[in-house]
DNA sequence: TTCTAGTTTAGAATCGTTATAAATAAAATT
DNA sequence: AATTTTATTTATAACGATTCTAAACTAGAA
């Protein structure tokens, strides 16, 4: 019982997180899995309440989210328009958008190099890098 | 008087968009510059409401904003958050985003190279590809 | 001039997110 | 183990950005 906790309670204690009820549940649903995944707020409170018997407001999922994304356990997707996503994929790496269905998908470092970068603002350095490929279907504005 | 319009006017027309005095007034502000610009519409409704006796309600300058994007006048730029940022240089460049101030600089697309490339997923086409450089003050995270 | 479809507008509605402040729970102290 | 301290959770209010609505207006066509 404890046990299946063990790993996420050390992880937030590291960060010197409280290792709440609510909080592991959260890691439960994020980080018990074989796949890392991107998710909205709203789509990660579904799944919570679907996947656990445990109830977390909604001010504690945006609470945990971002003491989650700001103690590097999750990382927060640039994209254009107003969603907000989050990637349980916390390494360095970039994405194909899908112009279609609005899927995301992971693109390995290696799999993407930049072989020239500009000249740094003075007195500025690289925070870091974010690449967002978009795709779209093969027939897009073809013509009949 | 119509003659300083008419560029705009003729953009408009070439795009199915009546050019209405609202319309005029926004390329005006948007493209009767030397250099291009970032703004988000906020900004940019206060920008028309100082250098601009015309007045134009807040939904139209949405409305048009979005034409103007849908039509490829302008560019939406993705940042991570929620606020929404346009460009009037609507050609292929990338950006550096100051992570300290929040500014928004051009790089231009020949000041960055990206020599590999994933595999793009099947049945899909590239529609484009941003590069996004965030950069910080030279001293964060230092030790005294 | 009249007609029609496109456009503008103020204000309401909605959406995602953050703030508030009271209740609760975890950890530290006794 | 009881008490105190501090962090966390919660429901709900507030907020800012954006979209919707539907009535008034206007450009261009007939």
């Amino acid at each position: 019982m404890i046990k299946e906790f063990k790993q996420h309670i050390d992880r937030l204690r590291q960060s010197g997180l409280r290792p709440t009820k609510q909080r592991l549940t959260i890691c439960k649903v994020l980080f018990d899995r074989k796949d890392t995944f991107h998710f909205t707020i709203d789509k990660l409170k579904k799944r919570i309440e679907k996947n656990t018997k445990s109830k977390v407001s909604l001010a504690t999922v945006y609470n945990t989210i971002h003491a989650f994304k700001n103690n590097g356990f999750l990382k927060e997707i640039s994209l254009q328009g107003n969603k907000t996503f989050f990637d349980t994929n916390s390494t360095s790496h970039h994405h194909f958008y899908d112009h279609d269905t609005g899927d995301l998908m992971d693109i390995k470092n290696e799999d993407i190099v930049v072989s020239k970068l500009p000249t740094i603002p003075k007195g500025k350095k690289i925070k870091k890098v974010e690449i967002t490929v978009s795709v779209e279907n093969n027939n897009h504005n073809q013509k009949k």
